[in-house]
DNA sequence: TGTACATCAGTGAACGCGCGTTCACTGATGTAC
DNA sequence: TGTACATCAGTGAACGCGCGTTCACTGATGTAC
């Protein structure tokens, strides 16, 4: 063996991936340099090819990483305190303001847009999985059709929450943030099939 | 007078305007470069600053000109054919698909966010204007009220928009266009004020 | 009418810079004997 | 136990490239006389 031990390298990964994450939300994926992300990570710029094949490689995995982070703290938060305080806490000033921790989507959805589709099919697992832990359990139905409801729902809360962080007036993104949790309270308590 | 007419050098402006917002749509605005902006507008890099002080300025100058063309294109289209048919035009497949001559807040809004607040405040302000034009003129009680139900409604839209671009599977990118159209004609028929 | 000059939108080469990526090297450790 | 060697995660300088930006220059036109 070598001067390590034999999951150091994969801790080394995991690490960037975890940092990476965090820079990619609040910088943007072309606003972070690879020797920014390394250092990040306590590393040099040389040590990242030994990770990474590229950094569109980095991006998938860390898209994926943040994906299931966020399907573990949404699990939770649903269980906990329901879907109107999961709902609540998305479409907070706390969250519009912090896009470190945030939300993956909220921060990286145009960018993902215009990615490859080997990433963008990365992020359409990741993301399903997302919506199937915050999914109400009792959907009745077609499971498909519940699954295409919480989605859009989802869609809908990133785009409000997206929209709170552009713009300049701080009252009025607090108003929409606020209008925002109205809207999806009552798509969820609306009768889900209207006449089929 | 030199060898243009007085109105040569605005109109040359706005068609390097006009391109850019196209470019900055499909491409983003880091993937677009000055001198392929300009070649856009049929000129060479060098002539850029003579109509801009640096690029974050042609990005104010044409995000405002996009929301300015997305407020005559929306009045137009609300008022012809209601809001029900622009609900469906904007959340469309075509719509999805045309990233150029689609929604500037569907392309722009995250790096918009992460802008200075000068062209965020840009940005607010013709975006009221946009909204505007679509809100319901026969919206009733507080204006204001009825302003951020608008503007959330379509923040919603946006994130739908969005998510279905950076979907893999395309015809679950399709049925999430399809619910957020319901989506949206369930809020526009709810009551507006519940309980205050 | 003809010539010399002023104007100025646009040209295109060049600037320094930071990017993603490559690679020869380091040095702490485990193994062989 | 001690010495020589193999391993390999990480270092840090360097690569070519395209970026945003600058600037000396061009050349078609209008003006002066």
């Amino acid at each position: 063996m070598a001067r390590y031990g034999k999951d150091h390298k994969q801790a080394t990964r995991r690490r960037i991936i975890e940092t990476a994450g965090r820079r990619f939300k609040s910088d943007g994926v072309d606003g972070s340099g690879i020797a920014t992300l390394m250092a990040d990570a306590g590393l040099t710029n040389g040590a990242f090819y030994a990770h990474f094949d590229s950094k569109e490689d980095l991006l998938a995995s860390t898209v994926a990483a943040q994906l299931q982070a966020q399907r573990e703290q949404f699990g939770e938060q649903a269980a906990h305190g329901g879907v109107e305080q999961f709902v609540r806490s998305y479409l907070s000033p706390q969250h519009r303001d912090d896009y470190e921790d945030g939300c993956p989507s909220a921060a990286l959805l145009e960018e993902i847009g215009r990615c490859s589709a080997q990433t963008r099919q990365a992020y359409t697992e990741g993301l399903l999985a997302v919506i199937e832990a915050i999914a109400q359990p009792s959907a009745t139905g077609d499971p498909q059709a519940a699954r295409v409801r919480s989605l859009t729902r989802f869609a809908m809360m990133v785009g409000t929450l997206q929209l709170s962080r552009a713009l300049a007036d701080p009252e009025l993104s607090d108003a929409v943030l606020e209008q925002g949790v109205r809207n999806i309270l009552t798509l969820l308590a609306a009768p889900q099939e209207p006449a089929d």
